[in-house]
This record gives C-alpha cells, structure tokens and sequence, in this order.
DNA sequence: CTGTTAGCGCATTCAT
DNA sequence: ATGAATGCGCTAACAG
C-alpha cells in the first residue's frame, strides 16, 4: 500500500493550506482559476484520493446511500442498482444493499438497526417498502433523505415512476385492436402499488372499448410465476374461455402461457398472453411475450440523482415520470 | 439524529476507560468477565453503535469487501450477494459493489481506482473476473486478500467452486440412462473455466457409455439465450440429429427449447434438453428444465467468511468444494 | 480569496 | 487487567 499521499502532501506540492485544496476537492467556492488549477494540477500528480473515512467522520457525513427492497425479481433490481450505482459514481458517494423482510414484525427494528451501524446519508425505497407508513414517519423524524422509486402515493414525495395505469390500457388498446374481447387479467401482489395501476389500466381499456367488466376474468396473482399458473388454470378453464389473458407482470405471463400450451392450445394463435416489465425471460420463452417496458436502470439513477440532491440542498425534490414503452411480440395476435 | 452516543460516555457509564470499552466491542482478550459485562450492559443501555468511519480512521481499516463482477445473471449475482451480506453482517462487514467490464482496455484502471478510492480490505471475485492474471498479481502486490468463486486455477487461491466437470458427467449418465447416445453439447462462454469443466464432464460422459466423441455434436455458445438459439439451429438441422441436447447453461437450454418447439419437435419426446444453473426461469419455461443446482447463496457466504477470516488472521485460506444436486424434470425423457 | 486551529470518534501505543 | 495520551486524515469555523 505505500504511504498514503494525504492532504497535507497535496497543500505542500501546490504551496497553498490544507484549506484551499479542500475546497478544491470539494468544489467550494471563493478558489481563484489559477490556483485551483495548480491544487488540481498537484492532485493529479501525486494521484491523490482523498480518505474515505476521514473525509466522513470530519464532515459529518457518510457518503452512503442505502437501497432498501424486500424480495424483487432480481433482474429488475440488478437493473436499478446499475443505475444508482452509475449516478453514485459521479458524486463519489457509496451504495449499500438492504434486503428486508417487508411483511416482517422485525421489519422497522432491522431498518433502525442498519440507519444506527451504517448511517446512510439517504435511503432510495423499491416497491413495495415505498409503501411503509412507519418507515415513512420514522424517516421524516429523523430527517433522514430518501427517494422513491415507484410509490403508491406519488404527490407526497421525491422520486421517480412511469405511468403504469396509462400503459396497461395502451396494452389492452393492443389487445384489443387485434379484435379481442374477452380479455382476462391476472393481478398483481396485492401490497404493490403496481397491482392497482395495472387493473385499473385493464378496466380503463375494458371501458374505451365498451366492453362490460366481468368480474369471472379477473383473477389473483402475486407476482410470481406459480400465482399465474394458478390464475391461468383458472381462466382457461372456464366455460366461456378468454381469448386474451394479460397478467400484470412477465412471470405470472409465463406461467399462463405454460399453462395454455400444457393445454394444448396454442399461443397466440388460441389464447394471446401479454405481460408487464419487460425480463429477460420474456424474450426467452416460446414465444417470445408482448409486454411493456420499465427503464429499470434509469429510475434507479434517477431516483439516486434525486436523492444525491437533495442531500446537498437539503430539501426535497418532486415525483418525475419517465416514459415507458410497449414490446409487441408473438405472445399476441388477432383474434382467431 | 440527537446527540450520538460516544465510547466516551460508555466509558463513563460503566466506570471504566475508553479502552476497556474498545477491548470489549473488538472481543480483544484481558477484560476480566465482570467488567467485560458491566461495559456490554453500558452499551446496551445507552445503545451505543461505534461510528464505522471513525472506527475505520484510527484502525486502518475500511471494513469493507468489494464484489466484482461482470454481466453476470442477475440470478446468480443476486443470490451470491444475498450470501455475501449475510457474512458480512455477522462480522460488521459492509459490501460494495463492482461492476466491471472484464474485457474492457481500462479493465485494471478501474480496478485500481476502485481500490484507490474506496480501499477495501478484501475483494471477492466472481467468474470470469477470477481469471484476470493482471488483477490477481495486482492483487498480491498490493496484498489485498481475496476470495474466488469457481475460479479456473483452485489450487493456488482461496475460495469456494462446486465439481463442475463431475456435475456435468452425472447429467450425461442421466441421459445415457434414459438410453440417448446422440448427445449433443454447447458450449458456454470460452473466457469461463465453467465451460470448459461442463465439457469435460460431457466427453467423460462419452467415454464413460461408450460413445465415440462427435465433433459435429458440440458447438459453441457463450452462455446467452442467443446463443443457446445458433446451437440449437446448428444441432437440431443436422443429418442425423441429436435425441438430447445438454446445453452449458439453462438460458442457452431455454434457447434450445424455443428452437426445437418452433421446428415442431416436442420435448423431451423428439429431444431432451438439459442445462446447468437451476435459475428461477428454468423452473418457468415449458417444460420445466433437468438441470443441475449450484448453491450460489452458500457460495456467496462461504467465499465472504472465508475471505473475513483471512483478512482478521492475515493468511490465506483453501478452495473448498461444496455439494451440488441435479434436478431432473420433465425436459428430458426416455428415448422415443 | 486564503490560512490557522480545533476536533470528528475511535484504536493504538505504552504506561501502570 | 486497565488507563492516559496521541493521532488517523479530513472538514468546519473562524480569522485574516
């Protein structure tokens, strides 16, 4: 490791105080041109980093940022961390991973503990921990930061979300152009803001098209692949079968179109499934599933780069919404 | 954030000096037993958490373990990173993330600028960053302690690998057993050792039945659906065509199944198909995937205590090899 | 615009 | 077995 260039080497190599290249370092105001360009100069020379933890424990900050979720899909956290961790890069600042048991009794006592040991100079909140009333509360307490990534209430607070009511009923405008009108819908997990949205796109399209709502082709789900099987059983097994299911996320969509083909229909061409987020995986099943798309990694680096601001500012920014997209692919086709 | 708790006031409250307080949170020995209790009751009342960055300031150490990786499945990264925390929080440990491009010409730059930066006391390394020569030199130079995740080379590092080429061997018994002999192997990604121990594991497999070696029956992959998709177009279009495919991986299997239902052959009853990895989506296409189980999560933490304990104890542990499973399911089938 | 001084909270000598 | 003094490398508050 050698020795350590500090600070102070970088002061003496420029001929100006600790102070000034501080203020350097830290984008401080009140540094004449030149003499910051001879600190920088200095910096690069001796390829100077400054020390993490002496800059944390001086400045009364931790440079720390916390991800908190509870059991995602992993693709689509891979995706938000990308994200932070790409706008946490340009502002020399760290990200730590929390999981958390959400539905948990423990669930505040396991996030207090972690804000006590690692106190994080904000928090950046994936579904469905956006929705935790006490945490919330105690956060707002403690005046500690935090943004949001797709929240069920988006007025009250900073971060970032797309439109999921308006793309759920741009998905069953497809559906229905392609001529469907009996269309199923599988929910989402009940404690997702998401799950509300997406249905209320399904039932804003139902409307639009001046189809009844009928209570028979909408099912539970949870998110997972063995929820949509289990609605997809359902469904396909009624007596006035529908001719289009749209689950409200790629792996419930999966699990519907094993179901179908275990049936021996055929998709698109008996049943079309259409899905919600846009995995990976739903390019690789067969065949490859119509489904909108989330730009994970873009809300991840947009929410950090809220938060990282705010941090600096202290004060909060607002809720931005991001466009999404749909993928029309071979899980769907015209009504047979 | 009130008034922090200092080991001054712990101290104070337990009667004693800053240092015994410091000999009982670090476990150090000589506290007799009734002080040793009388200063954790001190840090229970007041609830004291020793500020990490403080505690990093004096004891030159970061408390920090970096995992590299790059474009992995988000799959396995997840589950690596769920065993890697729960290590790192029995020990106080925090873990940063390290997103890299292994391939990339500033490869070591990034390396080294992650380490200047953040100095971390260990990094953990996963495929195919285990097999970068310049890093693991760097690495010794700068005597950074690591830890290796299926690493190419096990003799000469620490870390944790399952038998990959006796896995692969157990699966080709697997179809041998159910009577196929035109087997058929892609590949994975030639810069992972994975690909070349799954390999193997198929021509011992070979020459375990009996079966003379094919070279129109292997082709390449690197561990993509995609690629899985050339594979199966080469493989499933030949002359006489493979009754099972054994893919190096299950999204190179999924690939395969895609190709096979779309050319009309049913599976597993024209073609067996088998993959490697046990992913959540192996369980979620159709028909659900033979493939085998690799407990990345106990990898994750076994690589993560190893690499603690040797950065506490100053020297290196061994490669340990722990147990995998084969899961055999409905995509492969007796010979029809 | 720049420098000086003090101290963040802890571990680490070296005493006793 | 325990304690007092010192400093890790940096920023903050103030002084100039």
């Amino acid at each position: 490791m050698a020795v350590r260039v500090r600070i102070e080497d970088v002061a003496e190599a420029a001929g100006v105080s600790m102070k000034t290249v501080s203020r350097v370092l830290n984008r401080e105001p009140n540094v004449r041109e030149d003499t910051r360009v001879r600190v920088q100069a200095a910096v690069d020379a001796l390829n100077y980093k400054p020390h993490p933890s002496a800059r944390s424990l001086a400045g009364h900050k931790s440079y720390l940022v916390a991800l908190l979720y509870d059991n995602p899909s992993p693709n689509y956290l891979m995706e938000v961390i990308a994200g932070v961790l790409d706008a946490c890069e340009t502002q020399q600042y760290n990200m730590m991973m929390c999981p958390l048991d959400f539905g948990s009794p423990t669930f505040m006592n396991a996030v207090e503990s972690m804000i006590a040991h690692s106190q994080p100079d904000g928090l950046i909140l994936t579904p469905p921990i956006t929705d935790a009333p006490a945490l919330l509360k105690r956060l707002d307490e403690l005046e500690l930061a935090y943004a949001s990534i797709s929240p069920r209430k988006q007025k009250q607070c900073m971060g970032v979300a797309i439109d999921e009511t308006r793309a759920a009923f741009d998905m069953m405008q497809h559906l229905v152009s392609l001529g469907h009108r009996r269309i199923g819908h599988i929910k989402g997990h009940p404690e997702h803001g998401a799950s509300d949205w997406r249905l209320q796109g399904y039932r804003d399209g139902l409307q639009k098209a001046g189809i009844p709502f009928d209570p028979d082709l909408v099912v539970d789900g949870e998110f997972s692949f063995e929820s949509g099987v289990r609605g997809a059983e359902k469904l396909l097994q009624l007596r006035e079968r529908p001719t289009a299911i749209f689950a409200a996320n790629d792996d419930m969509a999966a699990g519907v179109i094993g179901v179908a083909l275990r049936l021996g229909l055929r998709v698109p061409e008996d049943v079309s499934v259409c899905g919600f987020d846009n995995t990976p995986m739903s390019l690789q099943i067969y065949p490859p599933l119509t489904t909108v798309h989330q730009p994970s990694r873009d809300m991840g680096r947009i929410a950090a780069l809220e938060l990282l601001t705010a941090i600096r500012k202290r004060d909060a920014g607002k809720m931005l919404q991001i466009p999404y997209t749909l993928k029309l692919r071979q899980s769907t086709g015209p009504l047979g």
